[in-house]
DNA sequence: CTGAAAGCGCTAACAC
DNA sequence: GTGTTAGCGCTTTCAG
């Protein structure tokens, strides 16, 4: 493993500017005690010559980390390739770098790498994805936050309630409802769901809205069948074979994400029952493929770009008393996967 | 922005360890001049107690900087997020932090990316993603790279060749050159390409393919429309539009990549061309929703999650007298977007 | 408002 | 083999 030479130090800027270190180093960071004057050569100057300052220095002198840590279950799952590209997007504005680590939807495996992000010092750990419905473990990781933010690091989360810092919080249960309604409005009543692991909270929330809907109109979710298999796209198949199969005279369903959904819809396919004529199918999240699926899918849009982006400014932000919480909003898109129902 | 307080320090582990700082370090680098007997204890020790490295202090200290940086085009493209995948694969197995940025398909802003890098002092750079024709800015980054590595630093890239580094190379001319055999053998004279920009290598390199095939066949690219839009599902789409328009008695597209075959298909269907009864549809790359699309993509594979690990274990070997280069191989997948030609 | 000097935690010479 | 010590480049007291 290689050490890249030196380059610039701040000393040579300092020097070219005719300042000390301590000034150039105060002018740089913009921290007061300056004066404007000197401050402006010291930083004109630096821009000229192309100066960057060593990021290893000036965390381990004490100054801020400049790194977010961000922490996805996948991020080859456009849901999560999605939220990073708005992390990274933000990042960049601020000069901040982005480490990105996987959990592979392992709450365990999650938290080690939440410890190791804190053990590497970054500045802001960014956590995106489902919670578990583990208490245990998501006290474990709320502790170890909990005294990471009072050391001094900032947080914040994607989808996540439990956690005790700032969340950006999708509108899974108004979603959930807004796409049974959805479906209730065309007719269906004979609707079943494929739902993710029963762990994850997403799936839960999610759950929880096609219940209220259907409690609306005087149905109970208990009557419908809701099949657990993994929040994926072969989760999704899985799930759809086991409808098919125990459930035949389903007219509807309802995958909990768009993953799930796309699985759902290749079954459909290779049973050639036609979509929306025989069972209209319906998503979650809107990734940006759902639009070019065919019959492309009625889903619910969750803003997942924005959700980055929002994650890491509110982490950029000083600490609250009590944690924030952003709502994202939703939007129902209609498409052509969803019809009447038959019949 | 924060500091995370200071945790464990070698010292510590050292002190429990009974043996001085020097002597822990060496053991904790795996580094010989320790016997087996205190380089176990220290490691178990420092296993023990949870101890992780600072990296900040170790980076300056002039050890091996434990990060690498990724520049893509684009994180939330899936070509780009499968090959990051296999980056943070093998990066979390040797213990390395992934820095990703985006290039945005901007030579100029690649180049400033790859900058930003250098002067973060990073160990390795990753750079994946078509390389541009345009020779000066392709120099320019070429010195630059070359500049790094002289001092130390490690690189490789995934799909270019002109950087002279070590490169994983995807098979983009044999890839071209088979999908169109491919369709030449179902009978198909008339063929549309729905090319990315012509400032793009792989697309030069993959109409190379395309060129070649034809003229076994004693046909000539130049005779059918190439049409230049972004290598991206919206060019795709327009390029769909073109040759719709244009060449309305074409008989299959070859989009040369799956981006701009889901825009192609997503306008066939606009137009309710019937897929591949009306016209065949290729694509390139085999991302993994391809499978799913209906009617599914004929595609070539390209090994992504491969490539990426490919990558960085290339960047991990010491460096060559002569840079290395790795074919990927392809995989020609045919799926139900092709069918023999009209009559 | 500015400069001098003391570390941050680690690695790498250099001694023993 | 192992310990001692001098920095890596920066931020941050502390003097002036």
């Amino acid at each position: 493993m290689p050490k890249p030479g030196s380059r610039l130090r701040l000393v040579d800027v300092a020097e070219r500017a005719g300042v000390s270190l301590a000034t150039a180093s105060r002018a740089l960071s913009g921290r007061d005690g300056v004066s404007e004057e000197v401050a402006d050569r010291v930083r004109r100057i630096s821009q000229e010559l192309g100066y960057v300052a060593n990021p290893y220095a000036r965390t381990l002198a004490g100054g801020a980390s400049s790194t977010v840590g961000l922490v996805v279950h996948q991020v080859d799952d456009p849901y999560f390739s999605e939220i990073a590209g708005g992390v990274i997007e933000v990042a960049a504005e601020q000069g901040l770098l982005v480490q990105i680590c996987h959990s592979g939807r392992d709450p365990h495996f999650e938290l080690r790498q939440i410890r190791h992000l804190i053990a590497q010092r970054v500045g802001i750990i960014l956590v995106a994805g489902s919670g578990y419905t583990d208490q245990r473990i998501e006290a474990e990781t709320r502790a170890e936050l909990s005294a990471y933010q009072n050391l001094g690091g900032r947080v914040a989360v994607i989808g996540r309630h439990s956690l005790g810092v700032d969340a950006v919080l999708p509108d899974n249960e108004a979603g959930g409802r807004a796409l049974t309604e959805h479906l209730l409005a065309l007719g269906h009543r004979r609707i079943a769901v494929a739902a993710g692991s029963a762990d994850l909270t997403t799936v839960v929330d999610r759950l929880a809205g096609v219940g209220k809907a259907l409690r609306q109109h005087g149905l109970d979710l208990a009557d419908l069948p809701v099949v657990h298999t993994d929040f994926t796209r072969e989760g999704g198949r899985r799930a759809g074979e086991q409808i098919l199969r125990d459930h035949p005279e389903t007219t509807a369903v309802i995958a909990l994400n768009d993953a799930m959904a796309m699985g759902v819809l290749a079954v459909l396919r290779a049973h050639r029952i036609p979509v929306p004529e025989r069972m209209s199918v319906v998503g979650f999240d809107d990734v940006s493929v759902a639009a070019d699926l065919a019959p492309s899918l009625t889903t619910v849009r969750l803003p997942m770009t924005d959700m980055g982006r929002m994650a890491l400014a509110l982490a950029l932000k000083p600490r609250s008393v009590r944690p924030r919480r952003r709502s994202t909003g939703h939007t129902l898109v209609v498409r052509d996967s969803t019809g009447p129902a038959p019949a």
